[in-house]
DNA sequence: GCGCTTGCATGAATCGTTTCAGTGACGCAA
DNA sequence: TTGCGTCACTGAAACGATTCATGCAAGCGC
């Protein structure tokens, strides 16, 4: 590979200074238009290309965000990722998209690894459970924002969807429709996500005078589609089969919908059926899934303006701030159609 | 935010020079156990993380590949890019995964900020069908290696699922079902995908004397579910609907499912149904999708091992490679059990 | 004691930018 | 003419690591 044309080269065919083509690509306004056009004149012809690991070794810092998330084969994530991405390139920075497959090793090592780039912030929804990962990376001083979680106390911005909320509209949704027990489907009860939808649930029963055991609980290990076949086995097991299930996200639910339909059972008509997070594939569903919708691309977009901030000019005006949106539950042919007794 | 500690600092705090704090870190052979804990220690104590700029600054090139993919809402790239960031990471090196979301502008961008950074390598599915883009790119001598495209000689390396092959499957495993003719469902058909698929299901039918009229075909602008439901309400629209459909990609192939659900067609029993990707949403629709699966996470593997190779520490002895692995069709209910006469 | 090798450590040069104090040249007012 | 300000440009220092020629000391054989 040819030695790389550098600024010098550059500056030498446009017969100018080092500090006149450096002007000319970052402050055009301080150069004289003739020596302007000479200088991109050579630009062009020798095909230069300035190197960022200079100007961020001048810099200190790089033009690039970090975004760490816990699963990429789940399309609610690639939303986020997605909403992220879009605002960060907007403010011309890049985005280097990681996926920690919710592994807490994966994640350090990336965390280091984005320390040692010099990230300008780091957007992510952590993995690991202890919070070690992330106490750790603190101490580099590196801005980050928690994504689909909220931070404990003013320590950090995050941006996340109020879930008690969400098991609230799914429940709510589903006693309307007349039914008088429901089944929650869940991850594992360590992740906040599956508590407070629970939680919220919960809410909408007592709201009801329904007493606390309407609600069944099933837990599986993880929060995929097979783990949603192995859960709606274990629902269509049970000696009094819920008419109501609802999934704490929308691949669980694909699974159980998926088991439901192999043993015959109809939704709505047997069994009504809400997921949680509305990707796109909820719609898609042969029954399409009435599911509770969070905003995902805003989330992402909230999340790295609120890194830009952090990270922008004036650093020192920015307080950490703690955003919770809203859900909204889009009710499809999964909980039917009428209501009954 | 306080000056970062550089290797001087811990030079200082260890009582020897930079370059033997450098040796420490990357030959530690060269240095005497007692120093090297000396070092070592004064590393840990001021959190010292080494600059990924100022190194790669020396070394003219940096320790990230990037990807660039078509479509990160389409599980089957996801699961090429996890292939392929599991082979690059085991090797050390960072990737840095971006979505052109078919955009020809976006990928001009993104290929000039993966110049400006100096990436190792890139592995790209282009999304310019005129070709411009990578030409340009070409011309920076960064090393690319195609993903889910043949490179048209020995110009670079490529990596690609015989797409040939996979329609002859499809459309053999429909006739095999009985039926004598079929319908086929693409995308735009300058796509070379969507053409070669075609021309499989053409030679399945030429292999069986049937004549080549008895594949019609629908065409939608896009790739995705949405697309899948229009192409759905066009087929039973027609006045002689068909009784087997192929579908060049599983979001479409939902999205006509969905379709036919909801005209109360029966799948397989009115219509058989056949995708192409296998992603995990194909066997967990209602009715488990027939499917050309495509070796995706071996596709990303290959990729970034031939990139490694390309890029590694004698470059000489690299002879590019036109990659082409085989597809294998995945039965399932959506092309029924039962052969018909 | 001499020359030789070996093992460790040093410190300056280097990578390609950005930035900033300085240098001329020029016009204008006193 | 001198002094001053403005404009366009220059050239060198800095950023933080790696690398390499060099130095120094100790060990060894004769």
């Amino acid at each position: 590979m040819a030695r790389m044309v550098g600024i010098k080269d550059v500056a030498r065919q446009a017969g100018v200074s080092v500090g006149t083509v450096s002007n000319v690509i970052n402050r055009p306004d301080l150069v004289s238009e003739q020596t302007r056009i000479r200088v991109q004149a050579a630009i062009d012809l020798l095909g230069f290309v300035r190197s960022e690991s200079a100007r961020q070794l001048r810099a200190g810092r790089s033009r690039i965000v970090a975004m760490l998330v816990l699963d990429m084969a789940n399309p609610f994530f690639v939303q986020v990722a997605r909403g992220a991405e879009r605002e960060a390139r907007a403010a011309g920075l890049g985005v280097m998209l990681c996926n920690s497959a919710q592994d807490p090793f994966e994640e350090a090592e990336y965390l280091s690894l984005f320390a040692e780039q010099r990230v300008r912030g780091v957007l992510v929804t952590p993995a690991d459970p202890t919070g070690a990962n992330l106490a750790a990376f603190r101490r580099r001083e590196i801005p980050f924002v928690l994504v689909d979680r909220s931070a404990p106390v003013g320590e950090c911005c995050s941006v996340s969807v109020d879930d008690v909320a969400g098991g609230y509209l799914a429940a709510d949704h589903l006693l309307d429709k007349g039914h008088v027990g429901l089944t929650y489907v869940s991850g594992p009860m360590h992740l906040a996500q599956c508590r407070d939808r629970r939680t919220g649930a919960l809410a909408a029963l007592k709201d009801r005078s329904l007493p606390e055991d309407a609600l069944t609980h099933i837990e599986v290990p993880r929060l995929d589609v097979d783990a949603g076949r192995d859960a709606g086995a274990r629902l269509l097991a049970l000696s009094r089969r819920p008419t109501a299930v609802f999934c704490a996200n929308d691949l669980l639910a694909l699974g159980v919908l998926q088991a439901l339909y192999a043993a015959d059972v109809a939704v709505p008509d047997d069994v009504a059926l809400v997921g949680y997070d509305d990707i796109e594939f909820a719609a898609a569903a042969a029954v399409p899934l009435t599911s509770v919708r969070q905003p995902a691309v805003q989330m992402g977009r909230t999340a790295a303006s609120l890194l830009l901030e952090e990270t922008g000019d004036d650093p020192d005006t920015h307080a950490h701030q703690r955003v919770v949106l809203q859900p909204e539950l889009i009710a499809r042919e999964s909980t039917g159609h009428a209501s009954r007794p």
